[in-house]
RNA sequence: GGUGCGUUAGUUCAGUUGGUUAGAAUGCCUGCCUGUCACGCAGGAGGUCGCUGGUUCGAGUCCUGUACGCACCGCCA
């Protein structure tokens, strides 16, 4: 019996029956009197075979036959004489009777094949081509099987899915919006929606208790591996709920979707670490908690030595790498280079070998003695074999970084960051301020409707600084997966937070005056949490890029290489919006 | 806004110290081949070395600028 696509319905056909079959030639295998064609279509591959001795006619229309042509067969489902072992289909093959040729094809400008000799740029350019390969539609399905999942869940656990609108207003706070012009406002301008964020609090001012949405959002920040300007999120909001009570639900999510999709049992209850942890022990609000090398503050045991370096650092950390005191000098030059790239800035690094036989060799040997540096070794955990790196520094929060990048990349040379390993953590008691250099202001860490800690409520006016908020992120091997917060319901307290963001009370009225009135009409105490789609997506299938999760992707510098886009509007068009384009800023910034 | 790497055949890449007619694999075309399945064999076509300016007797190779691609920093409430 065998699964084959028949008039567009899957069916099982036997063996010495007819069938119908519709799809691309993978390739033809020409063998003089006898011609293989291998059929393709969403399902998998089913080889054609044309005979010279049977049908000299048919056989001479299928030697026409190119790479992607599209076709359609009659034939007769038979065993192979010689079966492929390789293949699902390897043991039948369907004898053609009937050739009917639907669309020929030029030949593609790479190989449509697992391993394609496409590189990015040409796949993103044929992209409709790109997606015809197994590992890329392969992709898509998982997240189509990923998406039914989450829907059938959180319906399953009373949750309402809402439509909210693209076009909204235009927020300044947090990144830069996606603006449309309004043709009947004119010198108007829609915003595309950051995130669903305000209108989904108001869907609990409605009443609606439980709301999820599969929600396209838009950001207008540079690009990265991870990052898109359009993306999905799996955007929620609850009401008569703590902070307790979401985390449980969403890890209940996050829990069946990795054993559902993986087959993988994350623990009862995910760890949580306080931010506050979780950059002292790895340098990050989103630790890879994949493997260990965690930090150790060295500042008391590294002082009592004469290295001048330590003197003025306002921290000093190491980490212990396990089995890695055979590293060459040529290695430990490596790895100074790399913390000392302008992206991590470090200014040095210091190793101490712990070799096989006891003895130690370092960087510094001529400013400690082998007492302190036994004393090293107890403190940082380290076995005879292990390497201790450590990074100094006048910033205690950029030195942090550092030694954060350091450990990563170690992880990555050792091969500790195995892509079918998934640790995950929710980050909680994230500081809900953030000071801005550039704005000379406070920002909100999350969103300035962000619950501020109950017992911390009081240093809003003393030190605002010091100041908890009820938000929390998911993060998986060191990526952040979803974030949330328990929101403000209060008025007054939401009035305190604009103040304190510098926000005179015009601007925010005339920004989220829509938001405050609601609450004055009884606001239910309400929490939401909205999953990056793509990102996890791509944490489960592997993937290096959230590109490859995504149909139609853009590249590095926001363009869609396939259609073009973005592109200049007919002067018409630009005319009926009464707009101008002036792009004399950018010819002066050619002419330097 | 910044840093690094890259750009050579349809495609993926190699190209030594600056030196004759720029190579390989794959794809493509032609012919042969009745059990192939990454079929095989024989032959063939295919290049403005991203663009620009410079150094030089001579530049794919060195230098300036620039465009594009990728990764990262800044940015991403």
């Amino acid at each position: 019996m065998y699964r084959t696509k028949t008039n567009g319905e899957l069916r099982i056909a036997n063996v010495g029956e007819a069938v119908t079959l519709a799809g691309w030639v993978q390739r033809t295998r020409k063998m003089g009197g006898m011609t293989f064609v291998d059929l393709r279509d969403r399902y998998g591959i089913t080889q054609i075979v044309f005979n010279n001795e049977i049908d000299a006619d048919l056989c001479e229309h299928a030697n026409r036959l190119g790479r992607e042509f599209v076709v359609q067969i009659t034939g007769t489902v038979a065993e192979r004489s010689s079966k492929n072992s390789k293949m699902p289909t390897g043991d039948i093959e369907v004898i053609a009777k009937e050739l009917n040729i639907l669309s020929e094809s030029i030949t593609p400008p790479f190989t449509i094949e697992d391993n394609t000799d496409g590189g990015d740029d040409l796949r993103m350019k044929y992209r409709y081509l790109d997606l015809r390969r197994n590992s890329v539609r392969r992709n898509m399905e998982l997240r189509h099987q990923m998406a039914i999942l989450i829907r059938n869940f959180l319906d399953s656990k009373d949750f309402l899915e809402v439509e909210t609108p693209i076009l909204i207003g235009s927020t300044p706070e947090g990144a830069r919006d996606f603006v449309v012009p309004s043709r009947m406002n004119p010198g108007q301008f829609y915003a595309l929606p950051q995130s669903p964020q305000t209108l989904k609090q108001l869907l609990m001012v409605a009443g609606f208790d439980r709301y999820f949405q599969i929600a396209k959002c838009f950001r207008d920040e540079d690009l990265r591996a991870d990052r898109q300007p359009e993306f999905t999120q799996i955007d929620c909001e609850m009401s008569f709920v703590d902070q307790d009570d979401v985390l449980a639900i969403f890890e209940d999510l996050a829990r069946h979707l990795f054993k559902e999709v993986r087959g993988v049992d994350l623990p009862a209850k995910l760890q949580q670490m306080t931010w506050h942890d979780a950059m002292r022990r790895f340098g990050s609000d989103k630790p890879d908690l994949r493997f260990g090398m965690e930090f150790v503050e060295l500042m008391d045991t590294m002082k009592k030595g004469k290295f001048g370096v330590f003197d003025t650092a306002a921290y000093i950390g190491g980490i212990c790498v396990p089995g890695c005191a055979n590293y060459t000098r040529k290695q430990l030059d490596q790895l100074t280079d790399f913390v000392k790239k302008p992206q991590i800035g470090a200014k040095g690094l210091v190793y101490v070998k712990y070799n096989k036989d006891g003895t130690a060799k370092s960087s510094i040997d001529k400013f400690y003695t082998p007492e302190d540096l036994q004393e090293l070794k107890e403190k940082m955990g380290a076995k005879d074999g292990d390497l201790v790196l450590i990074l100094s520094g006048d910033n205690a929060n950029k030195t942090r970084i550092q030694l954060c990048a350091l450990r990563l990349e170690m992880g990555d040379q050792l091969g500790l960051r195995d892509k079918d390993k998934f640790e995950c953590l929710w980050i909680v008691d994230f500081p809900l301020f953030e000071w801005s250099d550039e704005e000379q202001r406070l920002m909100a860490t999350h969103h300035p409707f962000t619950m501020p800690c109950p017992d911390d409520i009081p240093l809003l006016d003393t030190h605002p600084e010091q100041v908890r908020a009820q938000a929390y992120d998911f993060v998986c091997n060191g990526i952040e997966v979803g974030g949330g917060s328990l929101r403000i319901h209060d008025t007054k307290l939401q009035e305190k937070m604009f103040k304190l963001l510098g926000f005179t009370p015009e601007r925010a009225e005339a920004q989220f005056g829509f938001l405050i009135n609601a609450f004055k009409y009884g606001a239910p105490p309400h929490a939401g949490l909205a999953f990056g789609f793509d990102r996890l997506v791509s944490i489960m299938a592997g993937l290096d890029s959230i590109r490859d999760c995504i149909a139609f992707p853009k590249n590095n510098s926001g363009r869609d290489v396939m259609l073009d886009a973005p592109s200049v509007l007919e002067p018409g068009q630009l005319d009926e919006l009464f707009l101008k384009t002036d792009l004399t800023r950018i010819n002066e910034d050619a002419k330097k």
